[in-house]
RNA sequence: GCGAGCGUGGCGAAAUUGGUAGACGCACCAGCCUUAGGAGCUGGCGGGGCAACCUAUCCCGGUUCGAGUCCGGGCGCUCGCACCA
């Protein structure tokens, strides 16, 4: 420390700029060497397995964003190592996949060289920001040694009939070249090069998530998670009742089933509308009509994605046909329009113009008839629709809509189906919009699907003693258009003999998606060193399900709900014991810059390293956690770390200079109770600005009017600042004498006598508006209150009339009603 | 359109869950110390007013002794879903 002039007047604590790089790089190393991180993943007592969501290493190096979720995971997991948890915190990196194949493409290099420098990269910093890391668990979901456990997921699936291959309209993103699972398309754009995704008809590898709709719905209703995380994933499932109901065609005698919610408007149904690429469209439509109607398909199928799935004005074509409607047995005319989305539902409905805005538009341009079977406000079953269709039925009831008639909408959509159930023509079904999950990519860097097609037997898993199926070293990976991937042009790799037969096969070329990779990794970290499983059954259940896990809601519908879902398969194939992962979830903020998302076109993005450099890791740590509440995340300026880094200086000087003769100050140790509660209380729910704040204010009130504080005063705060600033609360608790780390030295405890004030001050209010205050004994009666109120003038004036009440709230406030209500104090006022 | 969340000084934000609005920090101002200050220390800091006080949490209403907090209506912002039947 140069600033040494400073100590030797002891009279005046000064705040001592510490040397952050020097104590930060001594600890780490410390740390490393006393394995200060490493916890006993077999014998510990009071497991605690705290998660962060571990990043894509991508060559740019670590984000702000990125070391924004790690400190908060840190201190999270640090400050339950201080409660006394052997806490494992496990840190890895999601390499595999078409981010970092990207980047490689981009600069002309090989992913399969690129990716160790870039994990190099991050890892240097990651280990400078000081994280409490257990590095023997670290994983690369790029290297066999993992992946050869993705595929063996992958054939945990297969093999519980959850994968299958099928050929369907699924999303092609042409700069990518690969296919996409509908999480990863953004309205209509690909989530990570923002390109409008295409439709193609491809045969592809899928996963049944689909069966798993209400079981990843219901949980929701008791995992402890954020609540913007739950209606994400609620909102993504969308889960709709309802009920299929079934139209006969005249004439061809085709049955065409429809998904309705609103079974109850069947006597309003005009018109039936299928999607263009429904496979009945051929079957229905009449000689006079096939050639429109062929043309409008045409020109459906070449309409892009994004132009499809938004609101446009109705087009659509009469196939001549018409169905009978099973509730009035009238004939009704059978469309097919672009608005009707072949993969929702049944992909056709029921179109009732009254009571639907998009049907009631389409009837509108086709001059279709509209008939009200709800009635409105006025109660009158004739009274026509208007401008609108009428979808505000919470108080009114059926009209038009002969047994119906007088019911409300949600007693007769349960009789309707009923009725038409009866008559075979309808059952109640559960409709959801998620899909089955596409994990095909036609790209190179991912773990191959460890599949083998065989002339003679099919599609043939690899069997698990054969893997890893490993990915070749090819020089040609860069994808194309062909929809396969570029391993297919590798005859010397994706010929094989037949597991089952012997005779010659050819491997499946197609690598499977990242989110695969991240959906199970959780599972393998405690188990990371073990070659012979996957995840080790007793360390599983030793440290799984997974107590903390804090990260970004960008993942809310892709890797959380993924990562559910494969924890389920998993449980249900009897691997597991536990069918959630995290039980504990918890979506930090997002860091901006200036009010905008930091991105590297606007300029605005923080390289780490610098301010690590200038400040220190603490003082950043500190500052990224001090600029707004966790949980909603921050604007990043500059200005503000001097401010935490001044903290940390009081504190440091504070440490040297303190005294450990004499007894401490009985009213800082007071405070200093009320801080290890507030502080302890911010940890726990995440309120790391407040925590701060807490401590700010009790350093201030230690070095309050140049005093020199207490050894007492000032341990306590070293072991409360550890989760936020832990290099140099080692540093100061070696400095006080202190022995091993201070992650080892517990947690402080408050003393409830502490926080007891035996006087208090008392607001006083007069008609509710604050005239002074009054310092009585806190146990002090209503009246003893009222009579110190009544002996300060400056109250005692604002009390003109006679008293009408008076509201005492112990420990808090006294008010007094008096009857000017509301009135100016009409008496002279005393001149005080 | 549906759902969730939010709206407080010049700025980032607090507010014991209905009880002194603005803790803590940044910026700013004044003073001390200093050869110097981009260091440190002390004090000030929503607006108006010399003051007593008045006024103030997006707007309008309500409940209450008392509302940033609860209720009704409006405006605005953010996020998720969306021609989803």
């Amino acid at each position: 420390m140069s600033n040494d002039a400073s100590t030797s007047n002891s009279s005046a604590p000064v705040p001592v700029p510490y040397e952050p790089l020097a104590i930060e790089k001594k600890w780490q190393a410390l740390w490393s060497e006393r394995g200060t991180n490493q916890v006993d993943m077999d014998g510990a007592p009071d497991p605690f397995y705290a998660l962060m969501m571990f990043p894509y290493p991508s060559a740019e190096g670590l984000h702000v964003g990125n070391l924004f979720a790690f400190t908060g995971s840190d201190i999270s997991a640090r400050y339950h190592r201080l409660l006394g948890k052997n806490v494992f915190q496990p840190f890895g990196y999601d390499a595999f996949g078409i981010h970092s194949e990207n980047y490689a493409l981009k600069k002309g290099a090989h992913p399969m060289e690129m990716t160790p420098q870039n994990i190099a990269n991050f890892q240097r910093q990651i280990e400078r920001a000081g994280l409490m890391i257990d590095w023997r668990s670290r994983v690369d979901t790029s290297h066999k040694d993992y992946y050869r456990w993705t595929q063996w997921v992958f054939l945990q699936l297969y093999k519980q009939g959850l994968a299958y291959k099928k050929a369907a309209a699924v999303n092609w993103c042409p700069n990518d070249k690969t296919v996409l699972a509908n999480e990863q398309v953004e309205n209509g754009l690909c989530e990570r090069c923002g390109t409008p995704v295409e439709q193609r008809f491809l045969e592809q590898w899928f996963f049944r998530i689909s069966a798993f709709c209400d079981r990843l719905l219901q949980n929701l209703d008791w995992l402890d998670w954020s609540p913007t995380t739950k209606q994400a994933q609620r909102n993504w499932i969308g889960r709709s009742e309802g009920a299929e109901l079934t139209f006969s065609i005249q004439h061809s005698g085709e049955q065409v089933r429809v998904f309705t919610t609103r079974a109850d408007t069947i006597y309003g149904a005009t018109y039936l509308v299928l999607a263009p690429e429904h496979p009945l469209v051929q079957a229905i439509a009449t000689d006079a009509q096939r050639e429109d109607v062929v043309a409008y398909q045409e020109r459906a199928q070449k309409q892009d994605i994004i132009t499809r799935k938004s609101v446009q004005d109705k087009t659509g074509v009469f196939t001549g046909a018409y169905a009978t409607n099973p509730a009035t047995g009238a004939p009704i005319p059978v469309w097919i329009a672009d608005y009707v989305l072949m993969e929702y539902g049944t992909g056709a409905i029921m179109a009732v113009p009254g009571h639907d805005q998009r049907d009631f538009e389409f009837a509108n341009v086709f001059a279709l008839p509209i008939i009200r079977v709800v009635a409105g406000a006025d109660d009158d079953a004739n009274t026509p629709i208007g401008e609108h269709a009428f979808t505000d039925y919470d108080h009114t009831r059926l009209v038009n809509s002969g047994r119906f008639n007088g019911l409300n909408v949600s007693d007769a959509k349960i009789q309707a189906t009923d009725w038409l159930a009866a008559e075979g023509h309808a059952k109640p079904v559960v409709n959801y919009r998620l899909h089955d999950w596409c994990i095909s990519r036609q790209r190179y860097w991912g773990p191959p699907i460890p599949i083998i097609y065989c002339d003679a037997c099919g599609p043939v898993p690899v069997p698990e003693k054969d893997l890893p199926v490993e990915l070749p070293f090819i020089q040609d990976f860069k994808p194309d258009d062909s929809g396969v991937s570029p391993l297919a042009r590798h005859e010397e790799w994706y010929r094989v003999p037949c597991p089952n037969c012997g005779a010659m096969g050819r491997r499946e070329t197609d690598v499977s998606d990242t989110f695969l990779d991240s959906a199970w990794y959780f599972l393998r970290y405690p188990s990371a060193q073990n070659d012979q499983v996957a995840f080790d059954k007793t360390r599983t259940a030793k440290w799984l399900p997974v107590d903390s896990y804090i990260g970004g809601n960008e993942h809310a519908v892709l890797h959380l709900l993924y990562s559910r879902f494969v924890t389920m398969v998993l449980k249900d194939g009897g691997h597991i014991d536990f069918e959630e992962p995290f039980t504990k979830f918890r979506a930090h903020g997002l860091i901006i810059r200036e009010g905008a998302k930091m991105s590297k076109s606007k300029g605005n993005v923080i390289n780490p390293d610098e301010y690590m450099e200038q400040w220190g890791a603490d003082a950043f740590r500190m500052y990224l956690m001090f600029l707004g509440p966790y949980e909603e995340g921050g604007d990043f300026r500059d200005q503000g770390i001097s401010g935490v880094r001044r903290f940390l200086d009081r504190l440091w000087g504070s440490v040297r200079d303190a005294r450990a003769d004499g007894a401490p100050d009985a009213d800082v140790i007071r405070k200093l109770h009320r801080t290890i509660k507030k502080v302890g209380e911010d940890c726990a729910s995440l309120s790391y600005n407040t925590a701060i704040a807490a401590m700010m204010e009790y350093i201030n009130v230690v070095r309050r009017a140049e005093r020199v504080g207490h050894r007492d005063e000032v341990l306590p705060l070293v072991q409360l600042a550890a989760a936020f600033a832990p290099h140099l609360a080692e540093e100061c608790w070696e400095h006080l004498g202190q022995t091993g780390s201070v992650f080892d030295g517990g947690w402080p405890v408050f003393d409830a006598a502490q926080l007891v004030d035996n006087e208090v001050d008392i607001t006083v209010q007069v008609n509710g508006k604050m005239r002074g205050q009054v310092r009585v004994a806190a146990d002090a009666t209503q009246d003893t209150v009222l009579a110190a109120a009544m002996l300060e003038t400056n109250i005692a004036k604002f009390v003109v009339s006679d008293v009408k009440k008076v509201i005492y709230v112990p420990k808090r406030l006294l008010n007094i009603v008096v009857a000017h209500l509301g009135s100016e104090p009409d008496t002279k006022i005393l001149p005080s």
